[in-house]
DNA sequence: CGAGGCCTTGACCGCGGTCAATGCCCGTGG
DNA sequence: CCACGGGCATTGACCGCGGTCAAGGCCTCG
């Protein structure tokens, strides 16, 4: 992950101002509150959020429970890739779980943007290779990591998320039900 | 799923002679046996293969079981995305399972080329956008659908897997034993 | 005919889910 | 300042899905 990082930390640095300006021209600063939210089910996502500082989740129904597929922090990009890519309603709701501001660009002036500024493809093909290479991890940690060493796994290498975030929400993030996460973490 | 191939094939149509014909110069066709390695564990994915015929696995060693997770059929484009991105040592392997033929372009021409026909980058974020689509709805998969509710849906949505491919194989793709795969199947 | 690969079937077990009760913290209002 | 209520987390009892281990069946190919 961290090598996907840095591809497109070195990739920024060559970027030359003019596309810089441009971007910026488009962004707009926005605020929200703690439980407002950015994304409704069933609406179109036509704009990325750029989180400058707080919070936020990603989550969709189940049949049976509600499951949380992504937390972003200051630097993340929030948005629903299925619903900003093909223009169609959401599945999933993106909700402020703390005040946040954030870097608001429409889906339609950055497409515009990119056929003048032919970079910012390569940055968006940069972007979405890196959520590839995170779906792919988190692929990974479901298949051979039992419920224990994901929680070890998210514990040790997120410990950010325990601070914010309620335990419920991070417990269908790891794929488990409240009570199994309360009973792995009074184990260790 | 299928908007994301179509949103692929539009683009494919709209793709000039100039750049079709030097992609068409780069690549070469090869043929395997069933058995072989198209990508073997520790070595870097250097090659993209477009299937022409034929079926292909990838799949890698967890701790204790081999978890297979994508089959490649005729006009599927095989290879490892991590290793492939990054040029490092690959985890996964990929093998036939079938008798293959082939479209072989080496990532190093590819790259070269992107430079010259800026449209391939376009096309490489299409194609990465359509692997993180698939990736998310294998997650969202995993995440709400039980054991056999998942092989009802690989049933429905891809018989073909069942033609060609040893039950061992879709039982360790759709995340589960051989023998659950196998009482799933007699229940139905 | 025998051997090996693949799949099926049975017996057993454990991880994690569900349901329900209880505990704890904190904000609000009397 | 305390009492109450609501939201969140913990704990306990129970259960079922799917895993594991082992035996047996059934091809195919030499």
């Amino acid at each position: 992950m961290d090598l996907y990082y840095q591809k497109l930390e070195q990739f920024m640095e060559t970027l030359d101002e003019e596309t810089m300006r441009a971007v910026e021209n488009v962004s707009v600063k926005k605020t929200f509150k703690k439980g407002d939210l950015l994304l409704e089910q069933g609406e179109i996502c036509k704009y990325s959020f750029s989180l400058i500082n707080g919070v936020a989740r990603k989550f969709y129904y189940g049949q049976k429970k509600v499951i949380t597929t992504e937390f972003y922090f200051a630097g993340d990009v929030a948005l629903s890739f299925n619903s900003y890519l093909l223009q169609k309603p959401s599945e999933e709701v993106m909700e402020c779980v703390t005040d946040l501001t954030v870097e608001c660009i429409s889906r339609d002036n950055f497409e515009k943007l990119k056929q003048s500024f032919p970079k910012l493809i390569a940055y968006d093909l940069l972007f979405t290779e890196l959520y590839a290479a995170w779906l792919e991890e988190r692929l990974f940690d479901f298949n051979v990591l039992s419920a224990t060493e994901r929680y070890r796994k998210l514990m040790h290498k997120s410990p950010q998320y325990f601070h914010q975030i309620k335990l419920t929400h991070i417990a269908s993030y790891l794929g488990i039900s409240l009570e199994t996460l309360s009973r792995i973490r009074a184990r260790i």
